[in-house]
DNA sequence: TTGAAAGCGCTAACAT
DNA sequence: ATGTTAGCGCTTTCAA
């Protein structure tokens, strides 16, 4: 055979090389470097040193073959190059690598609609041992795919049917950005949310919002305005749109904005200052996110910590995998409101 | 022994088990499920067939372990949080997992300064079959390591001693930049650079784009002020202070302002506008990138695309691995002046 | 405390 | 076109 040896077993380093080097056996040197119990201190000392010297790195085919783990866990997202994203990758990193364990990236967005397939043939291709799912858009055909998988699974900003999530109570998040406004005097709201997508997908971080800015409406006795409710993306481009959008109806203005994502909300601002709208004296914004660029645009908005949620939920796929089991469990997340100065009380009209 | 054995077996359907079902050898299975020549094409119907209704999967680990191979790469960035980055790894995640490869992420920020032994024991771990170094500070001793993997090798959106990179020529395309204010009629000129980081690390990009900067004053026979020099980190919060720096130091102001990356720019920008200080007619400000925020915030750049960047960075490290020796090259990308609203003649003195 | 040896599931000669 | 077989490099009983 010798597919390592015919390449001249250049950089093949193996356990054998560093048991003949140590004069011990193979079992020995593989508890040694394991700082496994029952090698004798001073051999332990000897092995480390020659493979050191030797350069020796265990295969993890090998070892992931002979045990069954790879010591590598999965990230399921949407995009990379979008906030909550490459927060929370941000943020599994982190967590992962200072337990020596491996990220494997899997983004599949919309536009990939081959998917299905991707899905067992890739990753399922029993190179991890668990998967962190971030905010996804899945049929119910993808999320039993998941299961099926057999290994530990977790959500993380946004819930997945059947399967344990960390992230902010949307609902509630999206109703303390409303009470704000609603705090300050303003009755004539508008709603900027992200699209629901395909409705096969189960994605409801979006209606959520929705929802939780409907129900504080109501419990105020103020009246939703489905000519001031626009739809969006969560970028910043489609919050610049949705301005034009708005404003370009017919019919009087809303006083103030309840943005689902800061992106969407510095959109707003930007393009709302363009068209010579004064924010806040004559339209409040608020976001949801706290992302980076939100405190030096002084934009009002109820934050969260997708690398601390992410982090989180790492660690429960961790804590799962090394016997803790039941470690993995729904987890909500912190948000607070954050106030800047794209809020301000209504203009007397 | 029995390692996945004593685990119940319960998820694993192996070569056999398909062998067994479909009543030929595990040779002839792996030759059909993967495609190779030498089985016939209804031996090769049946047996995908009954893989797929056992639902097999092969185990990475196993054929990794018999070729050598791992069919996944490694991309190696300091950051995933901050946009060249997280545009590059899409671009990475894309071209990769269309040819099934799988994406193994490794960021290694400054603040991991136990690097050295990560490097190694981690991703040397021999489950990577060639590395993208995503525009990294690497010190001498950390880039011979990497040389040493013996695994095809490219860098990304900056060069890395002794390794062929895709990128722009900063020098380039600073020196763009800066002739567009030049051309625009400002003498004035301050700059906004990245940081230099510690010395030891080979991270030329920001000393590259002010080397061109200054090549292109001293080219039109305009001094450069190191009054006017700003040191930054390439963040959005950074351009914020920088341009409060700039702004309290005590003598004449800079008309005009050439920032290392648009998210600096853009600090710039709104900082100076809520000082009062009005952009383009007061300061005008260019940025290099073209951030996704660039056209809304109407910031003239020169624009990238690191995205594509990255496809091409992949493609070569693929084709390498298929064989085509000499695929891995130094290819420059393109970069253009794209004009938005953020700069304008100088207003006369 | 240490070693021998049997796999883990797959691939690749080599034979048929 | 298909089967046999010997590993790939590690882990893990089990015995010493």
């Amino acid at each position: 055979m010798a597919a390592r040896a015919a390449r001249g077993g250049h950089h093949g380093v193996s356990i054998e090389d560093v048991a003949e080097a140590a004069g011990v056996s193979t079992a020995t040197v593989s508890r040694a470097v394991r700082g496994l119990p029952r090698v004798s201190e001073t051999t332990r000392q000897r092995i480390l040193q020659v493979a050191a010297e030797l350069g020796y790195v265990a295969s993890s085919a090998a070892s992931g073959l002979a045990t069954g783990r790879t010591r590598t866990i999965g990230v399921l997202a949407p995009y990379v190059d979008r906030w909550f994203f490459y927060k929370a990758l941000e943020g599994v990193e982190r967590e992962l690598h200072q337990e020596g364990y491996n990220l494997s990236l899997f983004s599949l967005d919309s536009r990939t609609r081959e998917r299905q397939r991707t899905f067992t043939k890739t990753m399922v291709a029993k190179h991890i041992d668990a998967l962190l799912v971030l905010c996804m858009a899945l049929s119910m055909e993808e999320i039993d795919e998941l299961r099926r998988l057999d290994i530990p699974l977790v959500a993380v900003g946004g819930p997945v049917e059947g399967c344990p999530s960390v992230g902010i109570d949307d609902v509630k998040a999206a109703a303390l950005a409303t009470r704000h406004l609603l705090e300050l005097g303003h009755r004539d709201i508008g709603i900027l949310h992200g699209q629901d997508d395909d409705d096969d997908l189960n994605f409801k971080v979006p209606a959520l919002r929705v929802d939780g800015f409907r129900a504080e409406l109501e419990r105020h006795g103020v009246p939703f305005r489905p000519e001031w409710e626009v739809n969006g993306n969560f970028t910043l481009a489609s919050g610049a749109e949705a301005f034009d959008e708005l404003w370009a109806r017919p019919g009087p203005k809303p006083s103030a904005l309840m943005c689902a994502s800061d992106e969407m909300a510095m959109g707003v601002v930007l393009q709302a200052r363009r068209h010579g709208v004064r924010v806040p004296e004559d339209l409040s914004v608020i976001g949801i996110d706290d992302h980076e660029f939100s405190s030096v645009m002084g934009l009002t908005t109820v934050g969260q910590d997708p690398v601390d949620q992410a982090r989180s939920g790492t660690r429960m796929l961790l804590d799962e995998l090394t016997g803790k089991t039941g470690a993995v469990r729904d987890v909500g997340a912190g948000f607070e409101l954050i106030l800047r100065s794209t809020t301000a009380a209504p203009a007397a009209r």
